[in-house]
DNA sequence: GATGGAAGTTTGATGATCTCAAGTAACGGT
DNA sequence: ACCGTTACTTGAGATCATCAAACTTCCATC
């Protein structure tokens, strides 16, 4: 909390990534809606990827409440595109499963975001590597403040 | 088109920021909302930092409808975040303008956000350096190709 | 100058997302 | 068997997004 900043790169970082964030949601929503898919059930059929899911750990990846899920969850499955199975385990709990279909539809969007992502075009594979590496190391330092 | 990407680090890199994203746009989230804003809305108030704009400007820039921008800045008027002005050169625009108490909530928000940044604290100056450069070549890249 | 099309903003209808509070069902320990 | 907790749903209310339609103002052309 001491930290006065006396450093103006830290700043321009962030300004940076702030618009690069800004690019990459734009162009994740966009493919999202190319395919009839609001960004936030996008963001739920991908996190299925994997495997089912309980709706309690869906909510807590995405930081939001439960009861938000059910209305996501209930629009994907009047398409189809995701189905609702009973844990035997533990009957309070839904585990939420991508049909075939929902698998292809993110699967397709998947692949159409790494080839929009024309930013990286710009970089040698040495420059990805590095960004890579650094992105990495963000990344260990974001998870370990939770 | 042609590309088969045969490279595994292009998709590896766009993991990676996607993640990243997800970092950056949840903190985002909670530092607006701690001071009571929306995210829609921090962004339109972060837009009139360096001067008033037109609505039009605001949803162009934000791609999306005009007449969603109508209602944001209805809600950040009415709290006395911004205000409408008339353009003396067309009477058909109306610039938005951050009032006093508007600048600083977004002064604030911003400095909350170069502290809340913490994952850049995992690089020393000179990776800070190489990141910075990197990325602005991607947005260079990115906006090519608008 | 008057007219007609185009641009900037608003309004109203509708749907999706989100939160919060309350409700139901099932688990689990005492 | 009871009680607190957990998982999910429901309903109310706010925001955010789109679209279509209105309204005012601008501007080019006749």
């Amino acid at each position: 909390m001491q930290e006065e900043q006396p450093d103006p790169l830290t700043p321009e970082v962030v300004d940076l990534m702030a618009s690069l964030v800004g690019v990459f949601h734009k162009e994740y929503e966009e493919a999202a809606a190319a395919r009839s898919l609001t960004g936030a059930q996008a963001k739920v059929l991908g996190l299925l990827r994997r495997g089912p899911l309980p709706m309690r750990q869906i909510a807590q990846t995405l930081s939001c409440e439960p009861s938000n899920i059910t209305g996501i969850v209930d629009r994907l499955e009047a398409r189809g595109l995701v189905e609702r199975q009973a844990d035997p385990e533990d009957r309070r709990i839904k585990r939420v499963a991508a049909t075939e279909t929902g698998s292809a539809a993110t699967a397709e969007l998947r692949a159409s975001l790494n080839f929009a992502r024309e930013p990286l075009a710009a970089l040698s594979q040495d420059e990805r590597l590095q960004l890579r590496d650094l992105l990495r190391r963000m990344l260990d330092q974001a998870r370990r403040q939770d």
